[in-house]
DNA sequence: ACAAAAGTGTTTTTTATACACCCATGC
DNA sequence: GCATGGGTGTATAAAAAACACTTTTGT
C-alpha cells in the first residue's frame, strides 16, 4: 500500500539469489446496478488449487508474449462480454509469501499480482459462465472472504473508484449513450454514499460546466414529469483534460 | 499508462506457456533544491549493458525473500543517506520487448518494472558514489536521454508529485524540521510552476488550516524583516488526513 | 533613508450549500 | 386533484483571487 514509512533497511542481502516471478493479473470490475442501487463486484468461484471453492477476484497468469494490460482484458473477455469499459491499473501486490503456492515444492518462484481496475455498465455485461465455473455479481457491501489478499485489493479499489468519480468522467464510460441527469446522480450516490451534494446543484453544476448536452428527447419513468435526455459531449468536455475538475 | 482504451482481444494464446519474470524495481528519486528553486531527480550512470553509459534510474532487481518495497528500500540505502524520505509505489512497466534483454540468448525471461516515487530532503541527502559509479543530481528540466522507457517513467513520476503536493502533505517529508512559510511557498513554486498562488493567499489559507505553529523563532536571510520559522504538527493535521485537503 | 523581505488586511469575484418553489405527468 | 419525480431560482455563506499596505530588518 503507498504511503507508510518503513525504515531504511541495507541488511546484506547483497549477494542473494535474484527471486525468479510469475506474475498474475487480478482484475476489480465494477458495475453499478442503478436499478437497486447497489455497486457491484465481479467474483469468481476458484476452480483450482490454492484456495480452491473460494471466491476470488477474475484473474490470470501472464502469458509469453503478452503485455500486462493485454493480460487484463484476456480476462474481461474470458469472463464477460461488454462494449464500453474503462480500464486502468491499480496497484501490485508482491510481497512472498502472498501466494501459498510458494512454500511449496517450486521453491524459489513467487507469485507477483498486478492489479486493473474496471467499469463496466451493467446492463449490457453479460456473464460468461464456462461449465462449472461460479461466476456472479457481489454488492460491494457484502463480498465474502476472498482468496488470496483479494479483499485487501477490492478495498484499494473500492477507494480508486470514489476518487476517479470526483475528478474524472468515468461515469460516462459506464452510464448509457444517453441519461437522464438523475440516472447519473443516483450513479454518483450510489458509489459515493448519500452525503455528496443536493440533487439541484448536482445538476447545476454539472450543466454549467457545459459538456452534457440535453438531446431534447424526455423519457418517463413511471409517475412524475418526464426526463430529458442527456449525451456526454467528449469534444465540449476537452479542455477540462487534466485539469483538477471536481465533480462532486 | 493508466486511461487509455485499447480494444478488447481474446486471441487464442490460450495455450501459450506462462512467461517467466524476473522483477526490476526502479526508483524516481525527487529532492527540491531550495537555493535554486530546482526540481532535480537522481540519476544514476549503467555499468552493465544493456545500456552501458546511459544515465538512468537508479534500480535493481528483486532478491529471494525480499518484497518489491524491501527492493525500493534498499535501493535507497544504496544510493543515498537520507534521514526523512517519502515513498510510495508508482506504477507497473511489464510489456514485452521493454528489456533487450528479453531478445537475446535467455529466451521466455521477461523483465518487469516496479517503479517507486520517492521524496527526499535535498540538504541532508548524502549521494554514495560506489567506486567508479556515476550519480547525479538532475533537474528534471534537463534530463538526458534515459536508458529502457525510464524517460517514460519519470514523466509519470513527475506528474504525481505534483498531485502529491495538492492534496497531502508531503512537502513536510522533505522540508527541515523548522521552515519559513517561504520556503515552502518555494518548494510549492518549484515543483507546480509559477502561477498557482500569490503569496500572501498561500500563507493564510495555510494559518487557517491550523496544522502549522508558529515557533517564534526568527531567522533573517540578507536584508529583510526576519522570518518566523514554523514547525508542521502532525496531530492538529490528523483531522485532515484522508479529506480532499486542497493546498494550491 | 531606502530597498528588500515578511506579514496583514481589504475588496471583488466565484463557488458551495441550503432550500423554496414551479412544471409536467400518471393515477 | 394530488402525489411523484423533473427542473429552476434565490438567498446566504464560504472560499478563491487580486492587490494594497504595513512592519522590520540590512546597508
Amino acid at each position: 500500500m503507498p504511503g507508510h514509512n518503513s525504515k531504511l533497511s541495507a541488511r546484506s542481502l547483497n549477494q542473494q539469489p535474484l527471486a525468479d516471478f510469475k506474475v498474475g493479473v487480478d482484475n476489480v470490475i465494477f458495475s453499478v446496478d442503478t436499478a437497486q442501487n447497489r455497486l457491484l463486484v465481479l467474483l469468481v468461484m476458484r476452480q483450482q488449487e490454492p484456495f480452491i471453492n473460494s471466491w476470488s477476484l477474475p484473474g490470470t497468469l501472464v502469458r509469453q508474449g503478452e503485455s500486462l494490460e493485454d493480460a487484463a482484458y484476456r480476462i474481461m473477455a474470458e469472463k464477460i462480454r461488454v462494449e464500453n469499459l474503462y480500464l486502468e491499473q491499480l496497484y501490485t501486490f508482491g510481497g512472498p509469501l502472498r501466494d501459498p503456492r510458494e512454500d511449496s515444492t517450486s521453491f524459489g518462484v513467487r507469485y507477483l499480482s498486478v492489479s486493473y481496475f474496471a467499469l463496466v455498465r451493467f446492463e449490457e455485461a453479460e456473464l460468461i459462465a464456462d461449465k462449472v465455473a461460479g461466476i456472479a455479481w457481489y454488492s460491494v457491501k457484502q463480498v465474502p472472504q476472498l482468496a488470496f489478499d483479494h479483499n485487501e485489493i477490492l478495498t484499494y479499489g473500492h477507494r480508486r473508484l470514489k476518487n476517479k468519480l470526483e475528478y474524472s468522467p468515468v461515469a460516462f464510460d459506464v452510464l448509457p449513450e444517453m441519461f437522464t441527469l438523475n440516472d447519473l446522480y443516483q450513479l454518483y450516490i450510489t458509489v459515493l454514499g448519500e452525503n455528496f451534494s443536493d440533487y439541484s446543484n448536482f445538476r447545476a453544476r454539472l450543466l454549467k460546466l457545459g459538456f452534457l448536452s440535453d438531446t431534447g428527447i424526455k423519457v418517463s419513468r413511471g409517475a412524475g414529469r418526464p426526463a430529458s435526455l442527456y449525451r456526454f459531449n467528449a469534444e465540449a468536455f476537452a479542455p477540462f483534460k487534466d485539469k483538477p475538475l471536481v465533480f462532486i
